[in-house]
DNA sequence: CCAACCATGTAAGCGGTTACATGATTGG
DNA sequence: CCAATCATGTAACCGCTTACATGGTTGG
């Protein structure tokens, strides 16, 4: 499992707590880690009883149940050992392409209004990308780190445009004759 | 759920067994919908109760238990009635990325290796595509059906290349130094 | 004759999704 | 004051993964 990992990277990144890691976790892992808020607390509280964090009352808590969640070396000594391990490639799961091919099968189903509708998503998240790399990127020395997560970025970016042109192409199909 | 949803396509497409279909679903929808011939029997199983399909002993069953299923119309009501729900985006869960993110807050620890065993698997891939393309989609004048299907495979080609194309790039950076 | 493959299934366990709940704080 | 957001949790369900099991057929 690898939820627990990303979370021991973003902790080690920077101390927090669950819900703002929840919250760091949508803009930044997130683009490659989706998790919801209770996948998030249940496995810090796993983690804690493994004694790879601990968790303090946050400063900030006041009258609140905050809690900062820190990395402890057990936890850092099993990131360093799963990091090296074979990964397991991306599941490629996409649903537009089972309707596609079942629009395929059974006839023009009216699929155009969706893969508009699919296009502008990536038209969003790609100007949000580019925006993200103006912002924290744009300098010319960057650090290892910055440039790893600037790679990473990358990745994204080019998913995303990859798409968008795939997805003109397909509309020029659907939308024929 | 989609699963389900691809097995009528595929068996709308081509009545088969369960064995059957397993296996070709590795090499067609499977590329964007992988599941294993647990899910496949168990899925099957659920749609005969519902109504969706139906199964007879194969007629070359022999002495074997395999069995031939067949859309029925309600199962092909269901599909129609799905295709054109929105759906959901394709989920970005890849586990590389976080290793980087680790390599990136911890320092280097190798991760050269892997990148390269992945870079081989997208060439591999890429190379099947490509051989699919040219055996089934050379033509110049191909179906509507067909035409749909071979841009279903072009976002798997798109895919792979950019995969391998950004592995490059980010394996110059592991390597500097 | 034996290994590989065909063909289908059971069972356990875990991760992920969704719905619901609770109470405090902040901003208009 | 009320709505939105902060902050954390419980519970139920379901899909997916993995291991294991069973028996028939085919090819060298």
């Amino acid at each position: 499992m690898a939820l627990s990992h990303a979370l021991l990277t973003s902790l080690i990144e920077k101390s927090s707590s669950g819900y703002d890691l929840a919250r760091r976790f949508d803009k930044s892992i997130g683009f490659f880690w989706h998790a919801t808020h209770q996948q998030i607390y249940r496995e810090l509280g796993r983690m804690e009883a493994a004694g790879w964090i601990e968790s303090a009352i946050a400063p900030d808590a006041g009258k609140t149940r905050k809690r900062m969640y820190r990395v402890l070396p057990p936890g850092q000594a099993e990131l360093l050992r799963w990091a090296v391990e074979p990964s397991n490639d991306m599941d490629m799961r996409d649903e537009f392409m089972v309707r596609l091919r079942a629009d395929a099968a059974l006839g023009s189903l009216g699929l155009a209004p969706e893969l508009e509708r699919r296009m502008a998503l990536h038209e969003e998240k790609l100007a949000l990308y580019r925006q993200i790399e103006q912002r924290d990127f744009a300098s010319p020395e960057l650090s290892r780190a910055a440039r790893i997560h600037h790679m990473i970025l990358k990745k994204g970016i080019l998913y995303e445009e990859n798409s968008i042109a795939w997805a003109r192409e397909m509309l020029g199909l659907l939308l024929e004759k």
